[in-house]
DNA sequence: AGCACGCCGACT
DNA sequence: GTCGGCGTGCTC
């Protein structure tokens, strides 16, 4: 019997399969979906058996492979098949889109390391013996003490002194037994039941079990899709089957989690990307062996080794972290899709927000459109303010107009709660001599330097670069450094400037940056430790915070100005959530937005919380610039050392395209990528627009093989970009 | 990717 | 002569 392997090397070159021959003592044991350890050109590497076969037809010679690695670990044919359709759909390596499917401490490079903890039991091996030890031996009090509290327990090891124990091993009057152990372990032991409203009822008996169809649940903040999600999970693991949940990063997925380990108790399983490895493992173990049955993560969780799954559901459909930004550039919904018609089950997108590609498909037919349109309780919908900034400038409000600072200090006398976004990081956003002119840029980007006070650090917000701040100019040595750009860090430092008494916290990548610190800041403010919590966009999404009244958005147009054409819909969408944070019981919540661009029909929408019209108007820019939805999109980066040589192969990657392509498909380019100099590499972009191309991935692939031969530069692909 | 092989220049 | 630089080719 032979054994077709993929190897652990990602590299284009490796990219097949390696044929080995499978030794007589491994042919009963070894399947397809395990890794394995096997000779490579004169070294010993890892891989994956994809495919088993009893008779080979080749020429040249076959090794043997040495081992099997890990036999707990067989990746399904399900998984297997998804690892096809990843590696096919982002044009990445097979063994590029395994290892991405597959926690890191399972990841096919190293050896294994073993991830298992455990729980030791002692117990007695004798009665009788150990009567006979204790009679024998009366002076040794200790050891009986143990000995009689084993006539009735067993007791966990880490109780007794290793002497004692070692002692009584000795004289064979005990045993030791290991039990797996895991490292997080919710015991609920009540679970909670929430009766659904009659809208949230209608929605429930509108999915169509045993097969596959998506379905967009449209419902507004607060209208408790949670619940309805419950609902149809408890109707699916009722039927035998298991469920995945997937929610945006962090943040929401803590609370999320206690709502479902209360409705489920163990039965679910945690995956996101604050565990550590070691709890990553344990929960991809227990998921592996059938002993959860609800896994709810983020993006990559869409990747779980659930068996018989009955339904997919991804929360907040449209968020941005739901599509990774490095190879392999998958979106989750799309593994989302692929999965459930593999299985014929439905999938469920469900959003406040939904996102103009899957409300347009909704509006086709092509998905069926579920409405949730009342708040729960009740809380009613916030009203919104728009201030003007232009006016406020004048009467010198640089970062608080009159309006918020008034409705600041009623919520603080009331004692109400206050969140602030801004969706900015650091302190300055860059700092400038006003004297020659010299500003703090990045010298392997092309960027500017953003400022973080509390570390006196200027970060590259792309590389990561670092420096210190020096008191004097760099270059003219004067006294007139000036900081621009406001960021959450002075946001913080200016609220407790206008208000001392204030108790303000702080969230953002920066204050986040430990294990717990998301959980421990939500918690704390929830517990009313703050009056007031501010941050970036990440306190934006499906928080419940019961006793905020107030939220105010301090520059709306930091994401309205981001130069790409999907700037106005994650404005909306970012507006529209951070607004329902506010009002969420029985007090109304009321928003201030403050922007420099108070007529942009974007935030006019978010004022009139009008999604519908705002979906109309953006639909119609789409359709205007052909942007998706009406046309689908292709981003090539041309990256290199050299300018001029990026430069040309970008051009001969363009005509190769136009050659190539269908005559309506539109090739763009190529032009200077959004950020020309990165991590001190050129970057040509080149977009493709198309609306039905058969030829597109088949010329990919080609050219993309044609790069593993130029030297100078490489190829980066993304089919259907977020971001151009 | 990572290793062997091979061809070349420069050194005890 | 031989040590080590790197360009090329191959891996079941």
């Amino acid at each position: 019997m032979y054994a077709k392997v993929i190897i652990e090397y990602p590299v284009k070159s490796l990219n097949k399969m390696f044929i080995y021959k499978i030794p007589k003592y491994l042919e009963t044991k070894i399947e397809v979906g395990m890794k394995v350890y096997v000779p490579f050109n004169h070294k010993e590497v890892f891989g994956i058996v994809i495919d088993i076969v009893k008779e080979i037809d080749v020429e040249y010679e076959i090794k043997d492979i040495i081992r099997i690695e890990n036999p707990e670990l067989v990746l399904s044919k399900e998984l297997l098949d998804i690892g096809k359709y990843l590696a096919d759909s982002t044009l990445c390596n097979l063994i590029t889109a395994y290892q991405t499917m597959l926690p890191s401490s399972l990841k096919i490079k190293k050896q294994t390391s073993n991830y298992d903890l455990y729980d030791e039991f002692i117990s007695i091996n004798d009665i009788s013996l150990a009567k006979e030890y204790i009679n024998r031996y009366p002076n040794r009090k200790k050891q009986i003490i143990v000995l009689e509290r084993l006539m009735n327990e067993t007791i966990n090891k880490k109780e007794i002194n290793s002497n004692i124990l070692k002692a009584l091993k000795e004289n064979n009057l005990i045993k030791i037994a290991r039990v797996k152990k895991y490292r997080i372990n919710i015991d609920n032991k009540n679970i909670i039941k929430k009766e659904l409203t009659q809208e949230q009822s209608i929605v429930f008996n509108q999915v169509e079990f045993n097969k596959y169809n998506t379905y967009l649940l449209y419902g507004i903040t607060g209208s408790g899709k949670t619940e309805v999600y419950i609902k149809w999970i408890e109707k699916v693991i009722n039927m035998g089957k298991t469920a995945i949940m997937l929610v945006p990063e962090i943040g929401l997925t803590t609370q999320i989690a206690i709502r479902f380990y209360e409705a489920f108790g163990n039965d679910v399983a945690i995956l996101h990307s604050s565990l550590s490895q070691g709890e990553r493992y344990d929960e991809y173990i227990k998921i592996m062996q059938g002993k959860v049955k609800i896994v709810v993560g983020t993006r990559s969780a869409i990747f779980a080794p659930l068996k018989d799954i009955g339904i997919i559901i991804i929360d907040e459909e449209d968020s941005n972290s739901y599509k990774q930004d490095n190879t392999p550039k998958y979106h989750a919904r799309e593994i989302a899709k692929y999965r459930c018609n593999y299985n014929n089950i439905p999938l469920v997108l469900g959003s406040a927000t939904p996102s103009l590609e899957s409300k347009a498909r909704a509006d086709k037919k092509v998905y069926n459109l579920l409405k949730l349109t009342t708040r729960v309780g009740k809380a009613q919908i916030p009203k919104i303010y728009l201030v003007n900034m232009e006016d406020e400038i004048k009467k010198r409000n640089t970062i608080f107009s009159d309006l918020l600072q008034e409705k600041i200090k009623e919520k603080l006398l009331k004692k109400e709660q206050i969140i602030l976004l801004l969706n900015r990081r650091g302190f300055a956003t860059f700092i400038t001599c006003s004297n020659c002119g010299y500003t703090y840029k990045c010298p392997n980007c092309d960027i500017t330097l953003t400022y973080h006070k509390t570390t006196n650090n200027l970060i590259c917000h792309y590389c990561g670069y670092q420096i210190k701040k020096a008191s004097r100019c760099p270059k003219c040595q004067e006294d007139s450094l000036n900081y621009y750009g406001l960021g959450t860090e002075k946001l913080e430092e200016k609220i407790k400037e206008l208000y001392p008494e204030i108790r303000v916290i702080r969230m953002d990548q920066d204050t986040t940056r430990n294990k717990g610190m998301h959980e421990k800041i939500i918690k704390e403010f929830k517990e009313n430790k703050y009056d007031l919590l501010l941050g970036t966009q990440m306190i934006s999404k499906g928080l419940d915070f019961p006793k905020v009244s107030l939220v105010g958005v301090i520059n709306a147009d930091t994401t309205l100005n981001i130069p790409d054409y999907r700037s106005s819909e994650n404005t909306f969408a970012l507006l529209n959530q951070v607004a329902g944070r506010a009002g969420r019981s029985d007090i109304l919540g009321e928003v201030v937005i403050q922007t420099y661009n108070p007529d942009h029909f974007c935030l006019k929408c978010v004022l009139d919380n009008d999604y519908d019209s705002f979906y109309l108007q953006e639909m119609a820019f789409r359709k205007k610039l052909k942007y998706p939805p009406y046309y689908y999109l292709v981003s090539l980066k041309v990256i290199g050392k050299e300018y001029e040589k990026t430069l040309e192969n970008a051009k001969k990657v363009k005509n190769y395209l136009v050659n190539n392509l269908n005559k309506e498909t539109i090739v763009l380019g190529p032009t200077t990528a959004a950020v020309l100099k990165c991590k001190n590499e050129y970057r040509m972009q080149i977009i493709i627009k198309y609306k039905y191309d058969d030829k597109l991935i088949k010329v990919l692939k080609e050219l993309d093989n044609l790069f593993t031969s130029i030297k100078d530069s490489y190829l980066d692909i993304d089919l259907s970009p977020l971001q151009i």
